[in-house]
DNA sequence: CCCCGTTTGTTGTAAAAAAAACAGACTATG
DNA sequence: CATAGTCTGTTTTTTTTACAACAAACGGGG
């Protein structure tokens, strides 16, 4: 556990949380370390709720999945990232998503219950958790909305280009690189993978932009049609 | 003020809060009643963000619009909904959805950078209060997340079964009444409403299920195909 | 450096959605 | 009860997407 201290800390739940207290706390919440393959599920669709991951190590995907295996990813968390926490909070029974390590992944899992319900003797460091977690939680909300305007938007060239436009925005640069390759991103827009590349292919005969695997440069000021 | 309590303890940003202590609070968050008429923007994108409302009567919705005018309903909010506490929580300048007055409503405005800046002395139910949005925050991401999966079904069949079904799950009974009218619902799923139209009378055929406004009758255990 | 699995790009076809235009039904209101 | 405005359903045309199959490029390991 200790070794995974330094990524522990970064992860925005326990911000502002000194290192004895944080080593309190994660006894408190029943830590415990797991670590999955490359490809393996962490959780998966129908499974009963009550634990909350942290990423400490390699790539996770928060995805839901159809009948025929369709893939729509909702998030992907780099280290210090975390997942489930909203089914917890919410007191939800059974999870929907399901949550895939992409790459070899070492995981955090605590019992989430015990956040909410406050330790007997009421710690000044839970009560900053609590805000963490409304810091969190409001953050994916955010991020959700946003994906929701990527995904509604009508065309496969507009939801690229508004999901590229974002990139740029947060990058603060016309080049940027993404975390997806053609088929995840595909899944992230919820298109057709081939129509993606097909649509990229256009956009870069049009100088639009330029794109070379998941390096993208937007080539000029796009003004709404 | 007054005659509002009945609707402001039924929301959960106040839940298990006295009402002597709510009054205190409500006046510690600033709040302040505004009307807004039908088809009246409450909030508009790109506004600055810090306020969070509280629909005390009418009705509300949070959506998204494009250049050409196109909705994307995110949200409709009845009596004791809550509206812009994740962009304040989150911390965010700017909002990017807009919040329209869909019926003649009355809205309770709180200053909501307050509810996390904790007041000098911490109160116990400002805590509660802390704890209540993490359960709105938590609820709203389920929400969203359940949103995504409607509107990422490749058909807009599939996307009337998707939410329909969620619906009669959520009356307990195949027959249930929405809260949208055709073009709404439209605006919800992200499609064409004479598409949606037309894939409603498709479905009425093949007795799927009947319809008349808003008034939905799943007629049997759908099978994937 | 070659081989093989993976990723990406291309093309053609079939299916589906968007858009537009319109007719009929419904509703509130004077 | 007449009317104007809104809501819903239908049809046709155009645009877009999904699907499938395949070729080319890439990249890591032996």
């Amino acid at each position: 556990m200790e070794k995974y201290l330094p990524v522990i800390k970064t992860c925005r739940l326990f911000a502002g949380i000194a290192t004895p207290d944080l080593k309190k706390l994660l006894h408190c919440l029943g830590a415990a370390r797991a670590g999955f393959e490359k490809n393996c599920f962490i959780f998966h669709t129908g499974d009963a709720a009550g634990l909350t991951g942290i990423v400490l190590s390699g790539r996770v995907q928060v995805l839901q999945e159809d009948y025929w295996g369709n893939r729509s990813i909702l998030t992907q968390l780099e280290p210090g990232g975390t997942f489930g926490e909203a089914v917890t909070c919410a007191e939800i029974q059974t999870l929907q998503p399901s949550v895939l390590a992409v790459e070899k992944s070492d995981i955090l899992l605590l019992d989430c219950n015990r956040i909410m319900a406050c330790c007997s003797t009421p710690c000044a460091f839970h009560t900053d958790m609590i805000k963490n977690m409304v810091r969190i939680l409001a953050g994916k909300n955010i991020y959700l909305t946003q994906k929701i305007w990527h995904i509604t938007r009508r065309t496969t060239r507009e939801k690229l280009l508004s999901y590229l436009s974002a990139w740029a925005a947060r990058a603060g640069d016309s080049a940027f690189e993404i975390p997806f390759n053609r088929q995840e991103l595909a899944n992230y827009l919820s298109v057709d993978r081939s129509a993606l590349s097909n649509e990229l292919s256009k956009m870069r005969d049009e100088n639009i932009l330029r794109c070379r695997r998941n390096y993208f440069e937007l080539l000029r000021e796009r003004v709404r049609k």
